[in-house]
DNA sequence: GTCCTTCATCGATATCCATCGATGAAGGTG
DNA sequence: CACCTTCATCGATGGATATCGATGAAGGAC
């Protein structure tokens, strides 16, 4: 598994001309925010103010099979927008701190 | 073709819970960010300051075919992203004003 | 009128991805 | 030890999409 330099490409959207590197890299992120389930895992990761949340809550919040639900929070895990840790046979979600705000300034005209 | 209600949807994803129809919406708009070809559209329009580009300055800045920087410019004006605007046998390109501000907005905490 | 340029759309193809059921690993309980 | 719960991974499948070449429409030049 990678692990995640977070975002680091996030120079300004607004700035100088975007290096393919820098494209790929910040197309990776905006790739895993790209989808519904994704954006109500981050959404409500959000509402939960810091306090870890247990990808059992998950499951019937989204509707979703717990094999599904595993699956994006992976995708949102490499895509360094969240972080796991296992507590017994569980395995809790936060987000990582300041990970959206790298994505937001990206936007900042 | 869908004219475009921009982003109405774009309550903060901080605030309260993702409404099944704001989350379509919002993945909409980022699923159109969401590929490096248009990210680097969009950089280059913000390069332009307002200035509006033709389609014919994208097409051998990205290096791909003419019938492909229309598919994907066209994917962002149906996100509400960019305008066209026809002259003579050319077609422009500039971004919705405000429109990028919205998608920042989403990621404030 | 005829030509040329620019572009949007169509059809095909190849790749990616969201979803699920099944499986097995890891930890807890007895 | 046996059993249960939670979860990550695997394999398969259906649907989306990025890309291209070909086609035709629309405008300008002649």
């Amino acid at each position: 598994m990678t692990e995640l330099p977070v975002i680091n490409c996030c120079t300004p959207l607004a700035g100088s001309s975007l290096e393919e590197r820098q494209a790929a890299e910040l197309e990776g992120v905006m790739k895993a925010l790209a989808d519904r389930q994704r954006l109500r895992i981050v959404n409500m990761l959000l509402r939960a103010e810091g306090q870890a949340v247990c990808v059992c809550e998950f499951e019937p919040f989204l509707g979703l099979s717990q094999a599904t639900v595993s699956h994006h929070l992976k995708v949102l895990a490499e895509a360094g927008l969240v972080e796991r840790e296992g507590r017994g046979t569980r395995s809790y979600f936060t987000l990582v701190p300041g990970a959206l705000d790298s994505v937001r300034d990206v936007f900042a005209s």
